[in-house]
DNA sequence: CTACAACCAGTTTTT
DNA sequence: CTGGTTGTAG
């Protein structure tokens, strides 16, 4: 299934739809039972605007997937003809798998269910040529350019302006012209007051970004919707033609839409206007990328007659959950105002405990998983690692977990992270096969000339996109060209014209439909040299790589050829391995949206980590508002038990920071939270860091006095001591700097990994190391683990 | 011209 | 602590 496959779509709107024969029996639909009240009005009121007030686990997902089952049952619309759009590719996922058991399989698949961007691709493969001018314009086949090209792209703009690149990076850039995407503003709409932005070069760099984007035959994330936008105001029959198919429209997660997905909704809606939002304005979390919580507050105005319903019957979390959230979150101003409430009874309170410092914290939630793993706490009972999960506001405190649970041997998946496209064996990779179906395509041209190594540097691509420049070719004839007239130097040129002639075989098999397409990739993979490339290195990932390598040859299977693949990858493929064996889940606030566990661990919560101080100096109290509201969301993803915690230390950049409290620790109602003392587990460090909890959850001035108090003091000289050993501070004094290592140790170094001492002058060490021998100054190693440092913080109590 | 070791600078959240 | 960039040796 492609996203060409759509072009029969609109002929496919006439065919009758099995489901409507269904229609108008008597008795109500199976599907509507079980619904309470405001599910059910938010199912039958087709008609006219809609506002869905989802609170937190109210069945969100519920009404909007019955809604469509509604529609589809009483023959109001064609599969076709229903809009449905939702931020994330795991919630159209899930969209299309409930109406599919809510309607049984009878449905055909619901063409435009999907993500606001899988959509405008759709819609923007058919009208490409509109974006641009007569003379450079889209083409059809334009391919959707990641942030990581993005950057490529911008850097070269920034440097082609001799701009210093240190001071204005490329990413600045990028979240710059991002911003404006994000509010539909075109380099020619950019108001006058913007265009100086970036030391006065913003309007101008944009300007060519876009321009060299077209050139390219490439949009990037926030094109895809910009461009739909601006076609659609540009080409009032474009719009109609789309207005008139959609007739029934339904978005998720309302209130994270920026201003671009508000007016592309807006312009669509405007003819049938039966457009349903569901959304949750306690839950707008992506303000920082652009998301606007006024579309919600405003939905009333915008759209005149808008009803209104309120989803507030929670079906998810205890009372205890419920009230510290809905306490939580009541300090916000500026809501619509929902009052969650629930049937349900009994239950612990959220618990809160303090720590040390980060290890700590990550030893403690290891122990308490531990526990609640084996039965050992009764409240709970017995729970699978797969009902657990730990949420952090930042991603790098995962690091701590992950160390602590990897000694521990406990199982544990993080869920979002580097997507599994973006990593770097992927996306070389994936630069083969675009330029193996797309001999045009210079940037992935210019990814992988050199790589595998092929002896062509900086030099070499200069030369050959003066070549390319000069004739007006593509980078991979240009290269051709330039072997051909013999613009390169001899070590080069035999590499590259290898290089070209095997690209131009691989084309030709691209094209040819008789070649399988995977046996293609595979073979791309081998003769270029990639695979071997990281089977001869040494370094301890490159085994996981090529793991992701064959993942990536064996997920083309699904596709029918490379083009469909490509067409998918940048917008669809995630790395959801599935469910595997018991697994904690560790993950972002952010990512959590949406999810629910029985059991919730929320670790971090300290004035600067959370509410994030970036957040805060960047946007003030709206900043802080917006961090409120992922507080919220972290305690409302709880079933049965929500457990806060917070550490006095943390380390960052390698270095030890001490931290105060989460100003939303003073906000949790008291009456709904446990502090937690347990008895001296790891002596006074601990019983310490709790008392400090208890004394003072809404006493800021004590928790000043605990961190002043002698106690305090002497346990962070104990753990600097004991967390900073000797070999971790690579300082070096010149009498015998590499005094303490000796012939024959073996050392760790990032890496090169393990190696063997085999020589010592002054301070270099001569090592070897998987991959051969290496000289290397003495503070870049450190003993291997296993050797001298010993000082395991395990076996070590405070 | 390349490859590699040394140095340097910066870290929220992501379709 | 990590990754990306820079300066230098081969």
């Amino acid at each position: 299934m492609s996203d060409f496959d759509d072009s029969d779509a609109f002929e496919a709107a006439a065919a009758p739809v099995p489901l409507s024969q269904r229609a108008m029996s008597a008795r109500p639909a199976p599907y509507l039972e079980g619904l309470n009240a405001a599910q059910r009005a938010a199912v039958e009121a087709l008609d006219g605007p809609v506002l869905l007030l989802a609170g937190a686990g109210t069945g969100k997902t519920r009404a909007l997937t019955t809604r469509i089952a509604h529609l589809l049952t009483l023959g109001r619309a064609r599969p076709g003809q229903i809009l449905a759009v939702t931020f994330t590719n795991k919630a159209a996922r899930e969209m299309k798998d409930r109406i599919g058991r809510l309607l049984g399989e009878m449905v055909e698949g619901m063409p435009w269910l999907g993500t606001f961007h899988s959509v405008s691709v759709k819609i923007l493969r058919r009208h490409a040529e509109l974006v641009g001018d007569a003379e450079l314009h889209l083409k059809p086949s334009f391919t959707i350019l990641d942030t990581d090209d993005q950057i490529r792209l911008m850097k070269q703009l920034i440097a082609a302006e001799n701009i210093d690149e240190k001071r204005w990076p490329a990413r600045q850039l990028a979240g710059l012209i991002d911003g404006w995407k994000n509010r539909c503003i075109t380099p020619a709409r950019l108001p006058k007051g913007e265009e100086r932005a970036f030391d006065g070069w913003g309007g101008k760099l944009y300007a060519a970004y876009q321009r060299r984007l077209l050139e390219l035959n490439a949009v990037d994330f926030g094109d895809l919707l910009m461009h739909c936008v601006t076609i659609f105001q540009a080409h009032p029959d474009v719009l109609r033609q789309w207005q008139e198919r959609f007739r029934y429209i339904l978005v998720d997660e309302y209130q994270d839409t920026n201003v671009a997905q508000y007016m592309w909704l807006r312009l669509l809606a405007q003819a049938h206007r039966n457009i349903c939002c569901v959304g949750d304005d306690d839950q707008s979390i992506y303000g920082w990328r652009g998301a606007e919580v006024g579309n919600i507050l405003r939905f009333e105005s915008d759209f005149p007659g808008a009803q209104v319903i309120r989803l507030e019957q929670n079906y998810r979390s205890t009372p205890h959950i419920l009230a510290a959230a809905s306490g939580l979150i009541a300090s916000n101003k500026g809501r619509l105002g929902k009052t969650l409430w629930t049937d349900a009874e009994g239950g612990e309170p959220v618990r809160l405990i303090g720590h040390w410092d980060s290890e700590a914290e990550a030893r403690w939630i290891g122990e308490e998983i531990e526990a609640f793993h084996g039965g050992h706490r009764h409240s709970v009972g017995r729970r699978s690692l797969n009902d657990i999960a730990i949420l952090v506001r930042a991603s790098h405190q995962m690091r701590a977990f992950e160390d602590r649970f990897m000694t521990i041997g406990l199982p544990y998946r993080v869920i979002g992270g580097p997507r599994f496209y973006e990593r770097q064996e992927i996306r070389d990779a994936m630069a083969y096969f675009r330029l193996a179906v797309s001999p045009t395509d210079d940037l992935a041209f210019e990814r992988i000339v050199n790589v595998p190594k092929r002896g062509l540097g900086d030099k070499a691509v200069q030369t050959i996109q003066a070549e390319a420049r000069e004739r007006g070719l593509s980078l991979l004839e240009g290269a051709a060209s330039a072997v051909a007239v013999g613009a390169l130097g001899g070590k080069g040129a035999g590499a590259l014209r290898q290089f070209t002639q095997a690209m131009g075989r691989w084309h030709a098999d691209a094209l040819d439909a008789r070649v399988n397409h995977v046996e293609l990739a595979e073979r791309i993979l081998d003769e270029s040299g990639y695979t071997a490339m990281w089977q001869n290195d040494k370094s301890p990932d490159a085994p996981g790589r090529l793991d992701n390598l064959k993942e990536l040859v064996k997920a083309l299977e699904e596709f029918e050829n490379l083009q469909g693949f490509l067409e998918h990858v940048a917008l669809v493929m995630d790395n959801d391995k599935g469910e595997q064996a018991e697994q904690v889940s560790i993950m972002t606030l952010h990512a959590a949206k949406g999810l629910e566990y029985p059991i919730v661990f929320l670790p971090g919560w300290e004035d600067g980590l959370f509410p994030s101080q970036r957040s805060m100096d960047e946007s003030g109290m709206k900043g802080l508002e917006e961090e409120r509201r992922l507080a919220y969301v972290g305690i409302t993803r709880a079933e049965e038990l929500a457990t806060i915690t917070f550490a006095g230390n943390r380390r960052m950049y390698g270095q030890w920071q001490s931290s105060l409290p989460s100003r939303f620790i003073d906000e949790l109602p008291e009456e709904h939270v446990e502090v937690l003392t347990p008895p001296g587990l790891y002596g006074g460090g601990y019983g310490a860091a709790a008392a400090f909890a208890a004394s003072s959850m809404h006493d800021r001035a004590a928790k000043a006095d605990v961190y002043n108090s002698p106690g305090w003091k002497r346990m962070q000289e104990r753990s600097t001591a004991r967390t900073q050993p000797v070999h971790r501070t690579p300082v070096i004094i010149d009498a015998e700097p590499a005094a303490r290592f000796a012939v024959g140790d073996r050392v760790f170094h990032q890496k090169f990994g393990n190696g063997t001492v085999m020589g010592i002058a002054e301070d270099t060490l001569t090592v070897e190391f998987p991959t051969g021998f290496k000289t290397i100054k003495a503070g870049y190693v450190q003993p291997a683990s296993g050797a001298s440092s010993g000082a395991s913080t395990d076996d070590v109590p405070f």
